[in-house]
DNA sequence: GAGTGGTCTAGACCACACA
DNA sequence: GTGTGGTCTAGACCACTCC
């Protein structure tokens, strides 16, 4: 099955060193022109190997550096409010993130957060950006929307603690998740320039809206997550 | 931005012709040597370009026949017990499926079915494998396993009805679900075969396992989803 | 500056699809 | 039988990384 052609020489090399440990999750693969001589075979030949792998999400390309092997997945439950930072540790990783807060947008239909289901047209939010990392490696990237008026001042609170948190501790408001939405898709070069990985890896985006309760929506969220990093539990 | 290689210019010329609606889903399009003459460029860089549009979900290859327009998602939520049927009509859709019995099997450690999550080793299970087609194109493989005692005769009785319906109609016994795992990944040889999708292309993978309620498992269902066939939704 | 990945060309042969 | 996609070789140049 599959071992009658070249590039299938290349992907089994490597599926076994990662078998046997030679080669472990953050290594770096030997360059390509080294597969090459090491296989004898054609550089495009090996690259399509390589490219394949890719695909399977058993490696990826840092830009320009070179090929890794995944790290392996976090497990995730989308529909509970996570804290990112406790979540990995219960699985014994190491996760850090940046946050960027861009301050206060109006929303209007070229905003991220406009659409039928997130915030009405005119309101006023804060837009906060943040790259996670799980063991040293950018894992995620997300886009948050939130209600400035409701929430006023809430992003330097949600440092340590998570959204959903503060927002009840702080402001009295329990969060309510009304929409979530998963779709495996492209990241864009932006996102996966935040993630430091080449354009053209697929990734999984995840929306949530979570809303006061009743209807007024309080938080839109974007998450792009690189495909090999998570999987989602539910229950 | 990303205009300055020639493969984006492939890219572009196919992402133009989807957005005007010269190229729908489902349309086959030009051969690639048909693009390199069009476009005078090596079949190669037509090749990546098209390699890279399968990445970014927007075009899938039949197996040795040519590169096709993907359909538009089916929007599905993986929490609720669903009828495949209705749901693919409900999006005015259309759906079919096959079904394959493949009869009473023992599960020991190499099922699909029995690890620490599934059925205890020992159990007697039917086999079923099913693929679903939207509007004519496969979109999903499952290969489910039920338990033969509590749930005998089931399988012919699902031809037009939900696994969870008639067992609670006719079995008197309400499945729970009790582990959903969702995971984007490669998918395998038998199912990009039988998806009739070349190797490669990424998918999504869905486990559920049910139980009676108490902690019996009476089900564990494996769905492999094209990746650009569906999104999900929870709420 | 040496080595790397990113892109590209110009060929080639094969197995398979389709008419 | 013709055309197609699948695979492969042997080169090449550039932009970038790393030392």
């Amino acid at each position: 099955m599959g071992r009658n052609s070249y590039y299938q020489i290349v992907r089994e090399l490597i599926l076994k060193r990662l078998k046997t440990g030679q080669l472990c999750p953050g290594d770096k693969l030997p360059s390509e022109r080294k597969l090459c001589a090491e296989l004898s075979l054609n550089r495009n030949t090996v690259r399509h190997a390589l490219l394949v792998l890719q695909r399977e999400g058993r490696i990826f390309r840092l830009e320009r550096k070179g090929w890794y092997v995944n790290p392996i997945r976090l497990t995730y439950n989308p529909a509970n409010h996570v804290n990112f930072a406790r979540l990995a540790a219960s699985q014994n990783r190491v996760a850090h993130w940046t946050t960027e807060d861009s301050g206060i947008i109006t929303v209007d239909e070229n905003t991220d957060a406009g659409d039928e289901e997130g915030f009405p047209l005119g309101t006023n939010v804060y837009e906060m950006e943040n790259i996670f990392f799980l063991d040293g490696q950018q894992v995620a990237y997300t886009l948050n929307y939130l209600h400035a008026e409701r929430l006023e001042g809430i992003i330097p609170k949600t440092e340590d603690r998570a959204l959903t948190q503060v927002a009840e501790e702080e402001y009295g408001i329990p969060l309510v998740q009304r929409s979530l939405l998963i779709r495996p898709q492209l990241l864009s070069r932006k996102v996966s320039s935040a993630l430091g990985i080449s354009h053209g890896s697929p990734g999984v985006y995840v929306r949530r809206i979570k809303t006061d309760g009743s209807d007024q929506v309080l938080t839109v969220e974007h998450e792009y997550w690189r495909f090999d990093a998570i999987e989602l539990r539910v229950g």
